[in-house]
RNA sequence: CGCGGGGUGGAGCAGUCUGGUAGCUCGUCGGGCUCAUAACCCGAAGGUCGGAGGUUCAAAUCCUCCCUCCGCAA
């Protein structure tokens, strides 16, 4: 079976590797390369690495709903296509390429978390599970019919991070799995209740500006929901302070207000129903690093508050 | 030529402008206090100040080149 392959961050390339093993992928397309990097300099995305080692064809259209686009696609005269995070939307005459279809891998449990953030949002929502859901992709935004779903669990530690490692790998399993089925024609397609979707928009920097008038549990979430991309900030005398996790701790005061900053104690800081212990953070110039770390080497005044100041 | 910040005992930093005794907050080790401790007190170990040249009586500090780490932005 030929088979072409769409999609371009990190947790597409497992879904990529076990296609690779199990079957004939005939073509690989994702983004254009991007001036990335310090120094500006252009670098390939991790399927475009992963494809080429494996020394299959790749083609990175602007876009390829074009002429061109389209063109290029039907020259592999592919029987399935696979997406995975791909970044485009397909048009009709696209889906109308291969024969059998094209199938996506979703990371979430549609309709549930439509959109380009699925695991992101499904941390920010505070999901107890989330999960992986192989589609038959059709025109709209992550609207098709569900082929096959597996749920997983979100734990208290995980981060977006953490949680796309895992999910890309049990999204590969899924996309083997429904594969398996497609050809053995037990495969059934189940049309997504629209009714219960909810589709997010894409990640902005400013989801990660902390409100400490929110409860612990919430700053929480949106700590590990956003890293370790876009990343959670607040700020203080006017520069960003980063922060990499944080978490539940007694105290109380105005929302903001620094209670403890010290190398022994940390820094912790007044929220809605009590206190955070912003156990990670980053300034600028420097490092993701414990706090405890960081107030080794530089004062921050307790009594000060945080994100009351203007960041530009 | 995208913008920018660093490399100083184990960690995080100050000192560099205005050359001239190696500093701070922790950690480690030893001792003391205490029912006890992450607390407190006393003491100790540990650094060719990224590298190579140069200027100078004298360089962490000034000049040149190199290596290397990191942040932003995308």
């Amino acid at each position: 079976m030929r088979i072409v392959f769409m999609g371009t961050p990190d947790f597409a390339v497992p879904s990529l590797e076990a296609l690779i093993r199990t079957e004939n992928v005939v073509g690989v397309i994702c983004q254009p390369d991007r001036p990335k990097g310090r120094g500006h300099k252009l670098c390939s995305c991790p399927v475009k690495v992963v494809a080429e080692a494996a020394g299959i064809p790749v083609y990175q259209p602007e876009k390829i709903k074009s002429h061109e686009g389209l063109a290029k696609l039907m020259e592999f005269e592919p029987d399935l296509c696979v997406t995975a995070a791909f970044g485009q939307l397909l048009s009709a005459d696209n889906l109308a390429v291969p024969r059998l279809g094209t199938i996506n891998v979703h990371a979430s449990l549609l309709p549930r978390h439509r959109g380009s953030a699925p695991i992101h949002w499904s941390i920010l929502m505070g999901d107890q599970v989330t999960g992986v859901t192989t589609m038959m992709t059709d025109v709209g935004m992550d609207t098709g019919d569900i082929l096959l779903m597996r749920e997983v669990p979100i734990g208290p530690e995980d981060t977006a991070g953490t949680m796309t490692d895992r999910l890309a790998q049990v999204g590969a399993d899924l996309l083997t799995e429904t594969i398996e089925q497609l050809k053995a024609g037990t495969l059934k397609r189940i049309p997504q209740d629209s009714a219960q979707a909810t589709t997010e928009p894409k990640l902005t920097r400013e989801l990660g500006l902390l409100d400490f008038s929110k409860t612990a549990a919430e700053l929480d979430r949106q700590v590990r929901g956003l890293s370790p991309w876009p990343g959670a900030y607040t700020t203080l005398d006017g520069n960003v302070i980063k922060v990499g996790s944080a978490t539940g701790c007694p105290g109380s005061g105005t929302p903001g207000l620094i209670l403890a900053a010290d190398a022994v104690s940390g820094l912790t800081v007044a929220c809605k129903d009590g206190a955070v212990e912003l156990t990670e953070i980053q300034v600028p110039g420097s490092r993701m690093m414990s706090a405890r770390e960081y107030l080794r080497g530089h004062r921050i005044e307790t009594g000060k508050v945080l994100g009351n100041q203007h960041a530009e």
